[in-house]
DNA sequence: ATGCCTCAGCTCCTGAGA
């Protein structure tokens, strides 16, 4: 089973690259089973149901005007879906769950948070703490479980191109950091460290200032998957190859594998 | 530089993103 996240920051200007993407993806050997998308920026009455039903793939949509909004692409249908969390009333959508061939998947955009100490940073601690105290739940319920999308947080300094010039700033703050140990303290495990990586690895670049080409970037688009996935995880990397596209988004695809049991 | 780029929208500027 092969599942991926991507913030593809507007629909409406990405959908031809997610389409080619999702073709490479399957000519290329395993088909992606599950999609998380981020940043629709349209309603669900605009989602293109019908060019993802054409390559194959239903769409669970929780889509909001002009910012926000997510998806769950599947080749295998989804049942119980959920959107945003329960619990923690928000008028943002940022969150959409399903079961998905046995797995419970959780597609998110987090909070940006703007800057410590805005409203906006508030905002995004208080979500954090609603998702964890919903995430913590769903694992009872749900052993298989795999939570992915665009974190806004970065792990470690590993994770952050200019770590000196950026301590503390948006996305690298401790408060943010801790609040990602504290999902991981859930029972979760980050799909992309289970692994050797090479070392300056992020899922984003600004567009301002060459960031790509200059590789100032961040990982902050992770894959988090539950203890009883963990020894099923075969792979975990980030797909720079859409950023060859003409306009493309300022994030990467992170993709994940996970095997069988038997 | 509270900038640089990109996107959406009551669109020729502004807010937000990260």
């Amino acid at each position: 089973m092969k599942l991926a996240t991507w913030n593809v920051n507007s629909l409406n200007v990405r959908l031809p690259q997610v389409l080619d993407w999702l073709a490479a993806q399957q000519s290329s050997g395993a088909a992606v089973d599950v999609l998380a998308l981020q940043e629709l920026k349209l309603t669900d009455d605009k989602f293109p149901f019908e060019a993802f039903s054409q390559i194959g793939y239903q769409a669970q949509c929780f889509g909001q005007k002009t910012y926000n909004g997510v998806a769950l692409l599947t080749r295998e249908p989804a049942t119980d879906v959920v959107k945003n969390i329960p619990g923690f009333s928000d008028d943002m959508a940022r969150v959409i769950s399903a079961n998905v061939q046995g797995v419970r998947v959780i597609g998110a955009y987090f909070p940006n948070g703007q800057e410590p100490g805005s409203d906006k940073f508030d905002y995004k601690m208080n979500w954090l703490k609603g998702l964890r105290d919903w995430v913590r739940e769903e694992l009872a319920k749900h052993p298989k479980l795999v939570l992915m999308g665009d974190y806004n947080i970065t792990f470690d300094d590993a994770d952050v191109w200019d770590p000196v010039g950026l301590k503390d700033s948006i996305h690298c703050t401790e408060e943010e950091r801790y609040q990602l140990r504290a999902l991981i303290a859930l029972g979760l495990h980050d799909a992309y460290r289970l692994f050797p990586q090479a070392e300056k690895s992020y899922s984003w670049w600004d567009y301002r200032n060459f960031g790509f080409r200059r590789n100032q970037g961040l990982r902050i688009d992770h894959i988090l998957v539950s203890h009883a996935l963990k020894p099923l995880v075969k792979a975990c990397v980030i797909d720079k190859s859409p950023r060859k596209n003409e306009r493309p988004s300022d994030h990467a695809p992170v993709i994940v594998e996970v095997g069988n049991e038997d």
